[in-house]
DNA sequence: CTTGACTCTGGACCCGAGTCCAGGGTGCAA
DNA sequence: TTGCACCCTGGACTCGGGTCCAGAGTCAAG
């Protein structure tokens, strides 16, 4: 198939399988004697992947890597990669529920109407962050 | 105060205070004949309220409109605009939890060797997200 | 045989929030 | 007076992940 047909079967942009092949993600399988990429069902497949690794938060970089140890095999180091990602979005999960802390007690303590004096939310930012 | 100053007690690196003034964040109180920017306390308290903005995860754009607000006393809007920023990181919250869930499960279903068909992350990625 | 949809290349541009640089000027101490 | 730390400006660059564009070639239907 033609970069058309495999953007559209992978939901991406025509230019997004370009950028993928500049950056090391995904070949064609070949060309057309017009210069065409030509495209199979391993590289829908493998184009797949590299969104299914991105809705799970990979990096293109990180992706890249889990690329070469699917092709290599190394599922030792592939389950690593996973427990690496796990534990960065366990870190951003901790930092979100603090910020959440603060904005929702500052919240919750501040009335709505009145003078800035009164408002929790500006006196926290003019002056010191509670948790 | 100059500009070396006020960024050392802001915390903040020189240029930074300089993008926030082209950013229309915080101007200087005025400039020597030198032509250096001169800074008072109230600069200094300003440019504290924007990294405070920002360690709740406001955006410059977001705290350009909190000064406003601040300056006009509004504590309705800026009540308003918390609320805002809150929904905003209980959204992002809840996507990571759903990626983690995801991890988690991948990761606790692999058993770290073998082949890797036997791999439920490549599994995973080159077919289905389970959540 | 022309029209329209598709593809090619190389390169520029976008977002946010800075960071870095060159080529100057200023201010103070030894 | 020389040396150093600081300051000025305008503009370019960074990162990630694309997106958009011009100008040219290709392919299939009518």
């Amino acid at each position: 198939m033609k970069i058309g047909e495999l953007a559209k079967r992978g939901n991406v942009a025509v230019d997004t399988v370009r950028y993928y092949e500049r950056d090391g993600l995904l070949e064609p399988a070949g060309r057309q004697s017009s210069g065409y990429r030509q495209y199979g069902e391993i590289q829908l497949k493998r184009l797949q992947f590299i969104r299914r690794a991105k809705l799970l938060g990979f990096t293109l970089e990180e992706i890249r890597g889990l690329l070469t140890l699917s092709d290599e095999q190394d599922i030792a180091r592939v389950k690593q990669a996973a427990e690496v990602r796990l534990a960065d979005v366990d870190r951003r999960i901790a930092e979100l529920e603090s910020i959440r802390r603060g904005l929702s007690t500052l919240i919750k303590a501040c009335p709505g109407h009145g003078r800035a004096d009164a408002c929790p939310i500006l006196n926290a930012l003019t002056r010191e962050i509670g948790t």
